[in-house]
DNA sequence: TAATCAAAGTCAAAGAAGGTCAAAAGAGGT
DNA sequence: ACCTCTTTTGACCTTCTTTGACTTTGATTA
């Protein structure tokens, strides 16, 4: 791993996943100093790791007995899970947000690699020749209506 | 060798070689200094010699414990199939020549049915929300670089 | 209840990479 | 010599990460 960052990302997947229920409650300064990092670290690692397009759920409380919570969307039903996405991506996407839910399609095997990879290149900002309000509104558009078809077109 | 990007490309080929496993990750930095050179001398030679059309992927990131990554991809039998329907696209694209080329992918078993409906849907005129012109661009556009991903990226 | 302590949150500056682009320099060919 | 193509360089840009001062919120205690 290169970098604290990613280095903390990983640590609290695995707690996630070895927790076995698909939550984990930490408390910032606790996991700042076995990384000896700074606690608003952790909270840069939530909000560029841990976000609702990466498919989780973060919640805490201030204070004393203070936590942060971390729940990994439960994916249960592939229609759901496909109907929250989609709700997320309103009618417009930027290319950032779009490789993040690619990646969260991927890790909850929806889609292949290949599929991913092939959805990527097509809303690459190379690809769409546009402008950019209509960029991010076709990549929507065009997203949208892929995961439609993942959806529809499978059993 | 003559030339700095000759050595720098051998000693890349190199590496990939060595390491087994089709893939090397550097340190631009890193490399320039060993090599006495600058930074952006890795990005000719990456551009110049790591192309798709060699057989390469190269993935990237900025910021603390960036890194560029270099993946050699096995360039198979379809390789001509692919650049000879490449070539047939053009730079313009009717959604009935799509239907077919994409028809003859599947056929051919370039991409699965579930990759065919997806490109299907990427590429119907419902989802490109474009005037004439600028749509068969842009769908030609798009399933070229389908292609290529197609072509560049497996395993 | 007010004061205090114990978390977590925010935000912007500084730092650490890699990317781009065009000008200058070299190499080969005629 | 002159032209063209490739390589080398460097100034400037964009993206991602780290850090820390300051803020807000919740719990405890006087």
């Amino acid at each position: 791993m290169r970098n604290m960052s990613d280095i903390i990302e990983q640590y609290l997947k695995k707690l996630i996943e070895e927790s076995g229920t698909e939550v984990v409650e930490i408390k910032r300064a606790h996991i700042a100093e076995k990384f000896d990092c700074v606690p608003s670290q952790l909270n840069y690692v939530i909000k560029t790791r841990f976000t609702n397009e990466h498919g989780y759920t973060v919640e805490s409380k201030r204070g004393g007995g203070g936590y942060i919570r971390i729940t990994k969307v439960e994916t249960h039903s592939k229609a759901e899970y496909l109907a929250h996405l989609k709700q997320l991506v309103g009618d417009q996407l930027s290319q950032q947000n779009a490789k993040h839910i690619i990646q969260s399609l991927y890790e909850n095997e929806v889609v292949t690699q290949k599929e991913a990879k092939i959805i990527s290149a097509v809303m690459d900002r190379e690809t769409l020749m546009l402008e950019l309000p209509y960029r991010d509104r076709l990549r929507a558009k065009i997203l949208k209506r892929v995961m439609d078809v993942i959806l529809y077109s499978e059993e």
